[in-house]
DNA sequence: CCTCGGTGAGACATTCTTGTCTCACGTGAG
DNA sequence: CTCACGTGAGACAAGAATGTCTCACCGAGG
């Protein structure tokens, strides 16, 4: 019987997401495995941990592809990009926090282009005159990616409404906490 | 020679900031003690994040009263809170991180009393109308975890500058990105 | 029925980290 | 000066995780 690999990614990335320093052992039981055939399909907790790069760099990509971000206003761009993130939160936020881990050394390009699509974004919706341009889009991209971060840790912690995540992240991220003069 | 126990914690944070698996003889290094000086001091590596998580608790604690949260408009305080939190920004990220770790079992009570503390002066200025009211305080207090830590990380990691840290993520939580009809 | 490929279970060595201990050294107090 | 205390360095054992290997099993395909 050939093993799926994409669930057995897919399990890790459950797993480590809420576990980070969960070990093989417990990643091959979570993904219903032995230990040795773990072993077998990833050389090792790098390999591993490498896969679950690709796996989120290509989610994450799929979720930009899928928000189609020039269509229409930037603002419903952001909306459709945060629920089309919203499956891949919890991984991309694993993987935010294991990266600090590799510091320099071979870091997978991807996230490279990811942020730049992600600013470029921002700056079109600066240029476009909908966001505001105090705001570098460095800085936009990494807000979104903060945020991101702390609806998944909200929600799994039970602070707020699952259904809620997307509302939530695009609100702040667009409204800010503010009370509106016209509101 | 009595060792200086606030500058190995603080050393310690500065390390374990950058790279939360730092080994206990990395600490010690850094700190510029012997390994077993560290252990002397600090029982084991368990003991050493106990001790910097109440560190880092006193100081979000004594950040909360030197800002003043309720002297003048709410949008002042967040701002005097924020410029007050700065300075523990990197320790309070890594300990974000790592008490998911502690999963439940005993969790420093101290935690919760800061969250409430937070929350309760969201709500406060969602009373005096000056923030919004379909995002919650819990909500609200969790995005400003996470946009203290993405700021942080953005600092460091050379994308902003460090002057504009207060800026940013006042200016994001406030407002938002959206472009004001007013402005 | 037989064979082959992939798997699970477990043994094993290795490595890393931790925690403890000992011992020599240096410095400051008496 | 002398002594006691704290420290640094290093040795050491224990534990955990990793990576490799072997072996029995099972199911599919010939």
């Amino acid at each position: 019987m050939s093993l799926d690999r994409e669930q057995v990614l897919r399990s890790a990335a459950a797993l480590l997401s809420r576990r980070s320093t969960a070990t093989m052992d417990e990643v091959a039981r979570a993904a219903g495995i032995g230990r040795a055939t773990l072993h077998r399909h990833f050389a090792g907790r790098d390999a591993l941990v490498r896969a679950l790069e690709d796996l989120g760099i290509q989610e994450f990509e799929t979720a930009l592809d899928a928000a189609g971000l020039d269509e229409g206003s930037a603002e419903d761009g952001l909306r459709r990009l945060i629920v089309a993130v919203e499956p891949a939160a919890g991984l991309l936020s694993f993987l935010v926090t294991e990266n600090q881990l590799f510091e320099g050394d071979e870091m997978n390009e991807g996230w490279d282009r990811l942020d730049a699509r992600v600013a470029a974004f921002f700056r079109r919706g600066q240029e476009r005159g909908e966001f505001r341009i105090d705001l570098t889009p460095a800085w936009l991209t990494e807000a979104l990616y903060g945020l991101i971060g702390a609806g998944a840790w909200a929600v799994q912690a039970g602070r707020v409404a699952g259904q809620d995540f997307p509302h939530m992240i695009a609100e702040l991220l667009l409204g800010g906490a503010r009370r509106s003069v016209e509101q």
